[in-house]
DNA sequence: ACACAAATCTTGACACCGTCAAGTTTTGTT
DNA sequence: AACAAAACTTGACGGTGTCAAGATTTGTGT
């Protein structure tokens, strides 16, 4: 036996991505409000103030939480739109659904990216340029950009869309979800009740023709 | 002196009204991180156990905040559309804007509003219909409605505009709020650099275009 | 190889939180 | 006047984040 366990490993080895990984997991388990300091310590099998030398406190812990989160978000984003058909409208729409999707399934993760002190307040760059999930948005709406305008806008618009009709879903506040965001569907494209998901995210025909480029 | 005070008012006389009327201010004066159902007792000048008495625990404590601040919400919204100029377009963008403008200067109550156990956990009815705020929104829409189609749907389209718009613009998602939400104007309805708030809700030009009734 | 410094983790304490149990005071009813 | 119900207080419990102090491991310079 080389080393195999000291008596007390007092080296944990990787504690500061032991601790993100706990926290994931308690988020995904029990949503925002089950995450704690604490929880990720004792999840992660070290005392309750071990963190305190990793992160600065709990909001350290929770923004680099929402990063890992955010990452993670990114990727839901760019296989919803891997997934879609081949046209610039049905991949816009197929964000905005992998968007819903994301939000429903993993609404720990969404609330931690949200969040005060989340996905704003991220790392050097500002947070939203340069971001991969940004730069998914951006790429989908690219095709209907109108000219001489501010592409920030319509990105603005899309992602105020996505974003909002994701939150009140969540929230139950257009009524039982199955109704509004379809029956769990990850690959049944062709449900036989179309989800009020769909009728709303198909408004976005109305961007599409503007730019001329009807369906 | 007939009663005045006894030596130790043990009745409060208004106690549930003055707790709530407390969280609103926790929420005013801190955000939804300030409130606390031990500072609503203190702030009421009862003791931290009184509350369970008139409401229950924090969660019934908060569900009750949130109907108050739901009332205020929806005065808000009602003053956006009669102040609005007089058509159909300008008033649904008016109500946009105070949505926005609501949510930048009380995040608290609208954080409280939306929180899990807030609006969609709300009273008999099931929340979203009959409110007072639903009904501006609905009143709203009602010129741009598509014939043949549920009203829900362009209802939510707008909501969830609005309400994204206005969670992302509150986390700074689209930059620096000044930018995005206008100089903080109440009354000045031409400033001078256009907010990124106006171009965003001027997309809804698309939405009345596409029911003949263009501004 | 040794010594010392830095990094890592633990233990313990503190204040704040929500909740519960028990007791006290007020109010209302019979 | 007596009794029951409602309103409120006090005290305790476990949980939270944070800080201070100590113990242990790792790394570095000599």
């Amino acid at each position: 036996m080389s080393k195999e366990k000291s008596k007390k490993d007092h080296h944990h080895g990787d504690l500061k991505n032991a601790l993100i990984t706990a926290g994931i997991a308690l988020l995904e388990e029990g949503g925002i409000a089950a995450l704690s300091l604490r929880k990720c310590a004792a999840k992660a099998g070290v005392s309750h103030a071990a963190p305190a030398h990793h992160f600065d406190g709990l909001p350290g812990l929770r923004q680099a939480i929402a990063e890992r989160a955010f990452d993670i978000f990114a990727d839901h984003l760019e296989e919803a739109r891997d997934h879609a058909a081949a046209n610039d409208l049905a991949r816009l729409k197929a964000i905005c659904h992998g968007y819903l999707r994301f939000g429903i399934n993993h609404p720990g993760l969404l609330g931690i990216i949200f969040a005060p002190g989340g996905l704003a307040t991220m790392k050097i760059t500002g947070g939203r340029d340069m971001s991969r999930a940004y730069l998914v948005l951006r790429d989908a709406c690219a095709p209907f950009q109108p000219v001489g305008k501010d592409p920030l806008l319509l990105e603005s618009y899309v992602w105020s869309l996505a974003h909002g009709f994701t939150l009140l879903t969540m929230g139950q506040e257009f009524g039982p979800p199955e109704q509004v965001a379809g029956p769990q569907r990850r690959d049944a494209p062709n449900s036989q009740i179309a989800s009020s998901a769909d009728g709303v995210f198909d408004m976005l025909d109305l961007v599409a023709a503007a730019a001329g480029k009807s369906a």
